[in-house]
DNA sequence: CTGAAAGCGCTTACAG
DNA sequence: CTGAAAGCGCTTACAG
């Protein structure tokens, strides 16, 4: 294997000058510059880039911790802090936690070991105390309102208003709305977001018109059939994930109802099905190119400055109409 | 930030004892071990790995390579490699290729440079020259036949006559086949597994009987309307991934064709949702799990023994009967 | 612009 | 079982 001083004594120059072409060419002449290059090519030289890390203090790597790697959101918004941070020049180390807290606490002292520079966490929620986080950079896509370190987020309260606002705004008034799973953070917000929407427009909140769910599709069967069993119906139901509303809206049409001449249904999210469904789907798009992009940007501020400008990022969302929803039937 | 020498200075020994007694304590006595590890919780110290790294020339990290980690079957890969390379001590670096030869390249390089000690290509075939992953340990899960490197994988040709087999033992002779992609190596294993199950039976093959998707759920429903389209439909159809069986089954259902009733409908892979559809889906079950699993200890294997026991792992399908086929109709 | 030299924080062969 | 010492491959402040 070759190393830097091989190639210094095939190019005629110093360690110092290899080094010096490699990471700041500006400082070297044209002449050394094209022999250094010159003796790279020669003995397929590659830099060690673990000496180059050890002696610069800096792993060049981010490490992403994700309570399930298999659900695409979560996939879409690693997907573009990969594409961030591979421009910036960092590495992803992937964290899958399995909703584990002993992997939790395992990865971040990947960070206090050096083996990454910084993480950033997909869950609204960590597991572990804000102590254990301490020494280390971190950053939050995917936060909620009670995200307490560094965050990356949408207004879920008001994207879910926004939704409950429009439905009743067609004339709807019975809004069943099926939630996520209990405990989620982004649940409490949204939830929130719905019954802000009722407050306004002097609708008493219906407690037979809240089903619970957990995000999953098949939870938003269940819902459906909930739903579907009820003497007074609800005309609209707005779904806390599009996986739900893809769920509720094969439920109806197998109970011969028609969506959105019967009820109208919506989703959250935007999944790239959301609109090839049929009908196509009402649902509030997340940014989630933008939130990683914007998480790893926050994230290598802290890093490489050592301070932080703003503790919130909150991304605006879009409200996308499709037919899934409209007006209610006279 | 305090070092080893801090450590050993506070315990009273020498570095190497204290190096001792991190990595390999049953050199060290009872006595300087106590003495270590009060000095480490008092000075509240982490060994800086990326010195390990450096001084031990592994990167203790493996690098994944995927063409979209969106795709639920790749991240579920995913999953088992991470699991398994944590549990090995290893950490798992993310390469999202976009199918780009460039950025695959790029990743390369991140071998050669020693940021990674090796690579899982989950591709069935790599889009550079393997020329180019000369000095580079690697293994391909999820490979085809073609695949040149060591290997894990199915029998893909041998799987998808299995499905052909048992649908013809039912009775079906005119059975339809929707592809994935027309490159892709494993579309090319499934069709042979098809034209040998056909073979078998001595039933000709038919090119109307055949349709080409690109294993998303959207060719599915594309394929869907051209069989109904036929005057004489297939009595069975066997599609090459899950998702397109999925799409399958719902517009035969929008065109009052019952599934498996009129037409039996297979998939391939077993997604999580497979077992939900209705009718349940009949397919084969990709053992993603022990795939991961193999591919990291293989490359390890590569890694730190720097020999290949086995080239290729041929791990056991599994071929599940749900409701979605049934004998035909008489 | 260039080079000699110190040093980053560890590990490990060597001698005791 | 223990310690002194060399050295892994780089980077960078310093002097020229």
């Amino acid at each position: 294997m070759s190393n830097i001083r091989k190639v210094a004594h095939a190019a005629g120059v110093s360690v110092a000058t290899v080094s010096r072409a490699l990471s700041s060419p500006e400082k070297v002449s044209e002449k050394n510059l094209k022999r250094v290059k010159e003796a790279i090519e020669k003995l397929k030289y590659r830099p060690n880039m673990l000496a180059r890390n050890f002696r610069s203090t800096r792993a060049y790597s981010l490490l992403v911790l994700t309570p399930d790697i298999t659900n695409q959101l979560f996939a879409q918004v690693i997907r573009a802090i990969e594409d961030r941070a591979q421009h910036r020049d960092y590495g992803v180390l992937l964290g899958d936690t399995g909703s584990s807290k002993t992997r939790e606490q395992d990865y971040v002292k990947m960070v206090e070991t050096r083996l990454a520079d910084g993480l950033i966490q997909l869950r609204p929620d960590s597991l572990i105390t804000p102590e254990e986080y301490d020494h280390v950079a971190c950053v939050n896509a995917c936060g909620s309102e009670e995200t307490s370190k560094p965050t990356v987020r949408i207004d879920n309260v008001s994207a879910f208003k926004t939704v409950v606002d429009y439905l009743i705004s067609i004339g709807h008034r019975r809004i069943g709305v099926i939630t996520g799973l209990k405990e989620n953070a982004h649940t409490k917000d949204r939830f929130e977001g719905y019954l802000q929407g009722l407050k306004q427009a002097n609708i008493e909140y219906d407690e037979t018109l809240l089903a619970e769910g957990d995000f999953t599709m098949w939870s938003g069967i269940n819902a459906a059939s909930y739903f579907c069993s009820l003497k007074k119906r609800p005309t609209a139901i707005c779904c806390m994930s599009d996986e739900m509303a893809f769920g509720v809206m094969q439920t109806l049409k197998a109970n011969g109802i028609r969506v959105p001449e019967d009820i109208s249904v919506s989703g959250f999210d935007d999944i790239p099905y959301a609109k090839h469904l049929d009908p196509a789907l009402t649902t509030i798009s997340q940014p989630w190119e933008e939130m990683g992009k914007v998480a790893v940007d926050t994230l290598l501020h802290i890093v490489e400055e050592e301070t932080l400008t703003q503790s919130e990022f909150i991304l605006p969302y879009e409200f996308i109409i499709r037919k899934s929803t409209a007006k209610i039937a006279s």
